[in-house]
DNA sequence: AGCACGCCGACT
DNA sequence: GTCGGCGTGCTC
């Protein structure tokens, strides 16, 4: 939708400020200007007491004028313009402005949340001082520049890599129409990476100002990747985005891309509202990955965002592509190459002599209850150990155990602000709530009976590296030393850089046995592990969220990906505990057979009428008490049915389903009760149409002890 | 969201 | 007599 201006009045701007998303507030605010300026121009204007940052919008279109702006003759004059600062594309507008109707938030506070904090802090003056000092990134000198090519020594691409690369960058059959976006099915080991350094390589050879995007879904994952592009990419400047960084470090980041002096940008999700006035390729590693979703303020979904910034930016002149990566794809992204809507790109080889690993299902059911380790496991451990190489144990669970108890009363560690269990941490004696960091000392006996008897109930990582070691206490190294066991997980990672030195432990061959969360088995490049064991993935099996499967399916997936990756080490072994080793799930596993897990699971959707077969968002309230919490859902809930009878009218079916409110499952977080409701549509449109509609309205059933409200498109935990 | 204004309790 | 609690209300 190109940006029509043909309301524009002379010496008035249109202006986007950070205005949260149910204030009164218009989401564009009128000034007064001398000089004219372009939309996309940044400026520093006056809103109430204070002086703010705002971006020049497009004059809306008539149809969008819902109310009148202010007479042009009191009007308040621009503080500031920034012209140093250039202008935001149209591109970016559209972005941004497609985002905040999507995702149902207001323009103002989207597109000024995707600026630095910094840059919206300072003031005309001190951003001129900041912009003469040369950002502090590698940029290369201009004669080295000329002198080299900037893809240096690569390793030569195998056939399927050489031919995903073809086929990304076959041209489009209809010149001028829009690519489609690619989706590259690499299993782990297959060499994605390649594929990305190659593309990106060849997007900058193809332009002189060209510039590329290449997203992860972890800060944690960053550092290897800027260290596989800086040594590829010599001579570009490179520059990271995420959280993790500095003000003054975003800052400069974000100058250098908006600029176009950085030409490969490397980030977590935000990065995908980076100004990047000549994009032209955005990669989206491991797409699958939740973290995509952003969790906060407005729920966006930067793999999403990714494939409309691609068609933003060619309808806006400049061609763009994307290309989404991942060994096990979210069954969105799948369909729609099922569909044709997105090309396919597949790569099944492990390069080298790399084999995937051989599942082993340990049976728990078989043997006495309670039993910590399946003895095979511990027989294979024993082997992998022998061998001089290593193993990784994975259990979601962090802390020494999820919950204490009392024998004689039942007495639990609940949290008294949360509606969830403290876990036990040995190492500090303390009782943790993962939720809401309220932290304790352990009772010495149970604060209900006195009964000095308090016992951990189930494990997490810290218990299971002491079993382990105990378990294999009389099994030594190759060379005869005591086995070294390493614990990787938030607790242990807490401190800057611990978790890099934790990983070079593991690559130097410092460890023997890695424990782990979640955490150690994405993406790490581990060369000496052959086997891989998930001592608990029997919860997801059964749980309530629809798309426990398609999750637990991809975590083990990837956490096999770990082993084997070396062509020397033997077979590679990924082993799971399990009292249901009969379930589907592990028959596609062994298999590595994603597409026939795939389609089983779609299948399942699409009778349930589930996503990607209609689409969902929730509207969740937060309150003191959670009768607020449900009044305010309720209201909603009663004015959204008055809709869905009216819209009907003669027609059966308005395509909206509407459900009854409900509590959260965890109910209570630091004393906030909450609740939430479903809207489920069977299109994309309707739902958008509906919630368009419904949201504005709910403004008015605000009550006294309702903290906040928002809804949550696309919702990925249900 | 900020940040004002505004009307009621314990301190120099 | 003032400092300060956070309840309502406004910001082109």
């Amino acid at each position: 939708m190109p940006a029509k201006n043909n309301t524009s009045v002379p010496g008035v701007l249109q202006v986007a400020v950070a205005a949260p998303a149910h204030s009164d507030l218009p989401a564009l605010l009128s000034y007064s200007s001398e000089q004219p300026l372009a939309a996309g121009s940044l400026v520093r204007v006056p809103l109430g007491s204070r002086e703010v940052l705002g971006i020049v919008w497009d004059a809306p279109d008539l149809s969008s004028l819902a109310a009148a702006p202010p007479a042009t003759a009191t009007l308040k004059p621009i503080e500031a313009a920034l012209p140093e600062l250039g202008h935001l594309s149209s591109a970016w507008r559209q972005l941004l402005a497609f985002s905040a109707r999507y995702y149902q938030r207001s323009l103002g506070e989207v597109a000024l949340a995707a600026l630095p904090p910094q840059l919206r802090e300072l003031d005309a003056l001190q951003l001129a001082r900041r912009l003469k000092k040369p950002a502090r990134a590698f940029t290369p000198a201009a004669d080295s520049l000329a002198a080299s090519p900037s893809l240096t020594s690569s390793p030569t691409l195998t056939d399927e890599q050489t031919q995903a690369l073809a086929d990304f960058f076959a041209p489009s059959q209809q010149p001028g129409l829009l690519q489609r976006p690619a989706l590259l099915m690499g299993s782990t080991g297959s060499g994605k990476t390649e594929v990305y350094l190659h593309s990106v390589a060849r997007v900058l050879q193809g332009s002189p100002t060209a510039q590329a995007l290449v997203m992860v879904p972890e800060i944690n994952l960053t550092p290897q990747l800027e260290a596989r592009f800086r040594a590829r990419f010599t001579q570009e400047c490179i520059v990271t985005m995420h959280s993790g960084m500095t003000p003054a470090q975003r800052l400069s980041s974000w100058l250098l891309a908006h600029s176009a002096q950085a030409r490969i940008i490397l980030g977590t999700r935000m990065s995908i509202f980076a100004s990047a006035p000549h994009l032209a390729l955005i990669i989206v590693d491991e797409e699958h990955d939740a973290s995509y979703k952003s969790q906060d303020g407005a729920r966006h979904s930067a793999r999403d965002l990714a494939v409309m910034r691609a068609k933003l930016e060619t309808e806006n002149g400049h061609s763009c592509q994307v290309l989404l990566g991942s060994a096990t794809p979210s069954l969105e992204s799948w369909q729609a190459c099922e569909q044709g809507r997105y090309l396919r790109l597949q790569m099944h080889q492990r390069i080298g002599q790399a084999r995937l690993p051989q599942l082993r299902l340990a049976d728990m059911r078989v043997l006495p209850r309670g039993t910590l380790f399946a003895p095979p496991l511990l027989a294979a451990l024993q082997e992998v150990v022998a061998r001089g190489e290593q193993a990784l144990l994975f259990l979601n669970r962090r802390g020494y155990a999820p919950v204490l108890a009392c024998d004689a009363c039942g007495w639990k560690s609940e949290c008294p602000h949360c509606s969830a269990y403290r876990v036990f941490h040995k190492s500090d004696r303390s009782l943790r709530c993962h939720h809401c960091g309220h932290t304790e000392r352990v009772p010495r006996a149970c604060p209900e009976c006195g009964n000095i008897d308090i016992a951990p109930l189930g494990r997490g990582t810290q218990k299971l590296e002491e079993q382990i070691a105990l378990a294999l206490i009389d099994v030594k190294q190759a060379d005869g030393n005591a086995l070294r066991i390493l614990r990787i997980d938030a607790d242990t990672t807490k401190l800057k850089g611990a978790l890099q030195a934790q990983l070079a432990q593991v690559h130097a061959g410092e460890v023997d046995i890695l424990v782990g969360t979640q955490m150690v088995t994405k993406g790490h490049d581990f060369r000496r592990i052959s086997l891989v064991a998930a001592l608990d993935a029997d919860a997801a099996l059964f749980s309530s969220d629809f798309r426990a499967p398609e999750r637990l399916f991809a975590l083990l997936m990837q956490a096999a990906g770990r082993a084997g990756r070396d062509a020397s080490a033997s077979a590679a072994q990924m082993w799971v505990q399990t009292r249901n080793p009969g379930h589907p799930l592990f028959a596609a596993l062994a298999q590595h057979d994603y597409e026939g897990y795939a389609r089983a699971q779609l299948q399942e959707r699409a009778q349930a009428q589930l996503p990607p077969f209609s689409y969902q968002a929730l509207l969740r309230a937060e309150a003191r008490s959670q009768e607020v919490a449900q009044a305010f859902l309720q209201d909603a809930f009663a004015a959204a049915q008055a809709m869905t009878n009216t819209m009907t009218g003669d027609k059966a079916n308005t395509g909206i389903t509407v459900y009854p409110p409900v509590p959260m499952s965890l109910q209570r977080v630091a004393d906030v009760e909450r609740a939430q409701m479903l809207v489920e549509g069977s299109a994309r449109g309707a739902l958008q149409a509906f919630l368009a509609a419904w949201l504005p309205q709910l403004r008015s059933f605000k009550r006294k002890g309702l903290i906040r409200f928002a809804v949550d498109v696309d919702p990925l935990q249900i």
